[in-house]
DNA sequence: CTCAGTTGTGTGACATTGTCACCGACAAAT
DNA sequence: ATTTGTCGGTGACAATGTCACACAACTGAG
């Protein structure tokens, strides 16, 4: 059950609601409610089944996978107005959960009843594009990391990352080794390598948990080199 | 336009039409033409829009990308029933097509205009939940492959690939080194010198463009090793 | 402040994988 | 039989992943 003043917030997040049908409208009061989860919780482990959908108003969520050896990769990452659109996935296929989603800057989250989730899905054209678009938008970024862990050097993925990071107006980043590997796919000490590599052609500045950027073009170039 | 008996085939490959609404149907007859496509013609390029969707009656479909050395990697592949989904997501996300689809066995395919499909997303339920389920389904397995090529070892996917094509009763398979690597996402090389490896451990034994199973054990032991 | 424990980074050795250059074996076509 | 293209093998080297360990920078308890 959703406060009033809450269906404000919830507007914010997902602009359709403001022409939505007032049925539409009505049922989200009823059956959303809002919670706040502190990073570093986990939402859904890998195997999980799905009750529930939630929604972000703030917040950030990761979405990633961890191998046998402990390695970990990103997938995707999603906030404000965005859903863990996973969840969605196996709502409406009855599948489980194939990743780990894990809160990585205090949330808030709409969260919303699987049962109503699919009702909706069935009922609301708003509703439905909104689900819809998530749910390629996911598919279209996971198939853009597939290529670039299939095909793109590793210097080459840790300059692009460094160089969205970073800007001659941002150009400090507190960041461990260890969070870019897991951001990457790839182990520690690559990374460690890779950076000291970077510091040694000027391009970067490093200290302990941070990175400085000395020159965004040659990243640039790093990146786009293979 | 679709001839009345062509919708008994079509039935075959999409089995909710047989309790599909009249009006569907209706609309399914007349939107929807057949066509052949031989094997060896691209469906798809990766840039490309998208203006028709196409369900498969018959054939295989290989949805791929391809890196800046040429190397290539098997996303999914579909046939009888099936569809291409990427389709799907640029007609309803107004998006590229982010692969490449190639015919890999002569299909046929019900095409269906891609303004016809965005308006039966919204008015019918089967279709709608067919094409969810479809897109669902693909972005699980989209994210095991990114899971596969992240952490898992060439050999141990390799024998994995080889365990899934042969058994004891199809101890046969007419395949090249190259194909394997387009699918794994490697090159030639590193797929011969692991099948080489395969073959002094009498898991395989290879000829030019064929590999015969000896220990089907053996392979999935290897698979599972890392 | 000091000390011990924790976290972040550096390093060398080695295994695995990707790339390049090249060769020879085989098959189909002429 | 010769030619041509496909398929597979090989050696060298570069890039990446793994392991074991060292050490420096930070943290909190006392």
């Amino acid at each position: 059950m959703l406060r009033p003043e809450n269906l404000k917030r919830a507007t914010t997040a997902l602009p359709f609601l403001a022409h939505a049908p007032a049925e539409l409208l009505r049922d989200f009061l009823r059956e959303a409610s809002i919670h706040a989860v502190p990073a570093g919780a986990q939402i859904f482990a890998e195997g999980d089944e799905c009750n529930t959908i939630a929604v972000l108003l703030s917040g950030v969520v990761r979405v990633f996978k961890i191998g046998e050896t402990g390695r970990e990769i990103t997938l995707y990452r999603f906030e404000q107005g965005e859903s863990c659109i996973l969840t969605a996935n196996c709502i409406l296929g009855n599948r489980q959960f194939p990743a780990i989603a894990m809160v990585e800057r205090d949330a808030e989250a709409i969260v919303i009843p699987a049962t109503a989730f699919r009702d909706w899905v069935n009922r609301y054209q708003p509703w439905r594009d909104y689900v819809f678009d998530l749910l390629s938008r996911r598919l279209a970024s996971v198939m853009a990391v597939v290529d670039e862990v299939a095909f793109r050097r590793m210097d080459a993925r840790i300059a692009d990352f460094l160089a969205r990071r970073l800007s001659p107006s941002a150009s400090s980043l507190r960041i461990t080794h260890q969070e870019i590997a897991a951001e990457l796919g790839t182990s520690r000490e690559v990374v460690s390598r890779i950076l000291e590599d970077f510091r040694a052609s000027r391009l970067i500045e490093t200290g302990r948990g941070t990175i400085m950027l000395l020159d965004h073009a040659g990243l640039l170039r790093r990146a786009r080199a293979m």
